[in-house]
RNA sequence: CGGGAUGUGGCUCAGUCUGGUAGAGCGCUGCGUUCGGGACGCAGAGACCGCGCGUUCAAAUCGCGCCAUCCCGACCA
């Protein structure tokens, strides 16, 4: 491709809409531009980087044995009731009506189209596993948009489903797709690691995500320090073991000096509670109130600890789990929000992080304007339903697995595995008749890919001062060609053999023919973030040389114009290899 | 949805407080010089100052309403 035919507006400042890195470069780059909140277009420079990925996916997919699809963006309500989701999937959930008057809306996601589909036509084991995926827009409709690609509200996923007829063969699918993963991660060339998550509110018992690892990521993963060992987990999901053997119950010692109350005009918070009563946290106990499905909930932890929603959803089996607003709170503890705590608490469920089991007489809130207790024993003093895992794990907790440290990282999540099970299956009855002639629902699986994301993952992971670092594999081209000619004819006459040269050897080289000045030229090749850049000057071609420069590590090396080919090939399969990857 | 901010040539912004002929840099067009890391000179084109209503002799500037975008929070594959 000519640059002076290629439609790539690079700009020289940085939009101000722009905050993340990713952002700012794939717009300046001329990859994408906006064309309304979290809504983006791909110009060329863009798509094809984001092909490219695609084209990655697809090949893996295929390669495990999936089948690709081309599924309806515009779904009709009346599937998404059959599973119930119409009416919890919340305001993401874009909806519409078509001139009858007809519900509709837009896929953020396909187990309902892909579930009808499959239940048309499997009617045996005989037909079964199937594994169906497809490329595809998806649309939801985020609260706050934000960050450019990484957090749209339309974006390009893959999405797979499979179906089975029983556990052990969901289990492969899963175990195929996994690994599926595996490769293709692998072969975009990134950063990344598979960890253990919660699977969400799409459903399911058990999943994994892939995270490209980035400073700059939204997620926080912990990673066991042994390397043996191989844990690693979404913060969200991460366990606490508690260090030593753990009583069943709180101990309660005889002749504990009773509750007592105690004056904290004003103090709701941890710190201003312990400043005032020259408390360590840890002696605390926070009592944060929540509306789970409508019902009210009191979750204890220690006060230096911060409460897992995630895990509290869980525990309590809810779908909707959130922080009880100020007159909840009020009616329920007779007092403003930050005096909460669990003694003579009536009217909520009390749970309770597991460590409070290890604790001694504890202060808390004394459900009254401006006073907490102190010497309460939660044994004693309080009715706590259950003790279970609830608070996030922290870099000092060690490995549930293996005992051994943790430490934490931040990634973005680009892949996300599922186990469906029959929740699909069984709420939209897609059945099949077994070897004995009963019916049964399938066991579904359910895979997703990123695809817009990596791309702007790959910039988080990979940039520098100048622009982006594209890995070859996903690079809009190889190798950007500059040719330096000014007015002299020769070097231009050079510069048109190399890119005719390369381009009939099969590389894709964006060649930058322009009649502009050598920084600008330079500077437009390092916005563009293509891993291979080949600068052919007058001096170079007077010593029959072309200078090759790697992108990433700003390595040069002169090839020679006689032996052009070869030196080029060589050279090129250096750059691979320093990214870890085959040359295709 | 709560809090904060911003809307002025294609882009980045000044001008708004204190009302009085709409500005700069980049980009764009033409001519000339220049040509290995975002050149220079000269000449130009380009603006319903987000939209509406109001106040005023006069509104980019003041008031009210609306819309859009961005940031923080809640939320989230």
């Amino acid at each position: 491709m000519r640059l002076s035919r290629f439609y790539v507006p690079t700009l020289k400042e940085d939009p101000a809409e722009a905050e993340v890195v990713s952002h700012r470069l794939l717009v300046r780059a001329g990859m994408i531009r906006k064309l309304t909140s979290g809504i983006y277009t791909f110009l060329p420079l863009g798509l094809r980087t984001l092909n490219k990925v695609a084209a990655i996916v697809r090949r893996e997919m295929d390669r495990a044995g999936a089948q690709e699809i081309f599924m309806p963006s515009v779904q009709p309500a009346d599937l998404w009731r059959e599973t119930g989701r119409w009416d919890i999937y919340g305001k993401e959930l874009l909806r519409f009506k078509d001139r009858h008057g007809r519900d509709y809306c837009l896929g953020p996601t396909h187990e309902e189209v892909v579930t009808d589909l499959v239940r048309g036509e499997v009617r045996s084991y005989r037909q079964l596993p199937v594994n169906l995926y497809q490329i595809q827009t998806k649309f939801r409709d985020e609260i706050r948009p934000r960050f450019g690609l990484m957090r749209g509200r339309e974006f390009v996923m893959k999405d797979g489903y499979s179906f089975d007829r029983d556990e052990a063969g969901a289990e492969k699918s899963y175990r195929d797709m996994f690994e599926a993963y595996v490769r293709a991660f692998s072969r975009i060339g990134l950063g990344f690691r598979a960890v253990e998550a919660d699977s969400g509110p799409i459903g399911g018992s058990f999943s994994h995500e892939f995270m490209v690892l980035a400073e700059t990521g939204e997620d926080t993963i912990a990673v066991c320090e042994n390397g043996s060992c191989g844990y690693a987990a979404n913060l969200e999901k991460a366990e606490v073991v508690l260090p030593g053997e753990t009583p069943g119950a709180p101990m309660v010692p005889e002749q504990a000096p009773k509750p007592e109350i105690v004056d904290t005009p004003g103090r709701h918070s941890v710190d201003e509670v312990c400043g005032f009563l020259g408390l360590d946290p840890r002696d605390l106990v926070k009592t944060l109130i929540f509306e789970a499905d409508g019902l009210p909930v009191a979750a204890l932890v220690r006060g230096d600890r911060e409460l897992n929603e995630v895990k509290l959803r869980n525990l309590l089996g809810a779908t909707d789990l959130a922080l009880a607003d100020e007159a909840l709170v009020r009616s329920l503890t007779n007092a403003p929000v930050g005096f909460a705590g669990p003694v003579g608490l009536s009217g909520a469920r009390i749970v309770a992080d597991s460590e409070l089991l290890l604790s001694g007489p504890v202060v808390c809130g004394a459900n009254r304007a401006d006073a907490h207790l102190k010497n309460v024993l939660l044994g004693r003093d309080a009715e706590i339903e259950r003790f279970a895992d609830l608070r996030t794990v922290t870099p000092q907790d060690p490995c549930p697995r293996c005992g051994r440290g943790l430490s934490f990282t931040r990634g973005i999540e680009v892949g996300h595995v599922f186990k469906l099970g029959r929740k699909y299956s069984e709420a939209m009855n897609a059945s099949f008749l077994d070897e004995d002639g009963r019916e049964r629902p399938m066991v579904m699986g359910c895979y997703g890919i990123g695809v817009s994301r990596i791309v702007a993952a790959a910039i988080e992971q990979n940039n520098d001062e100048h622009g982006p670092l594209f890995p070859p594999s996903i690079a809009a081209f190889e190798v950007a060609l500059i040719g330096l000619a000014g007015k002299d004819r020769a070097v231009a006459d050079k510069a048109e053999e190399l890119y005719r040269v390369l381009s009939e050897a099969g590389v894709e080289v964006l060649f930058d023919d322009r009649d502009e000045r050598p920084g600008v030229k330079f500077n437009d090749a390092d916005l563009m973030g293509l891993p291979m850049q080949l600068i052919l000057g007058a001096k170079g071609l007077a010593k029959g040389l072309v200078e090759a420069k790697d992108r990433r590590s700003g390595e040069r090396v002169d090839l020679s114009l006689d032996d052009f080919v070869a030196d080029f090939a060589a050279w090129r399969a250096r750059v691979w290899e320093s990214w870890g990857l085959e040359s295709g």
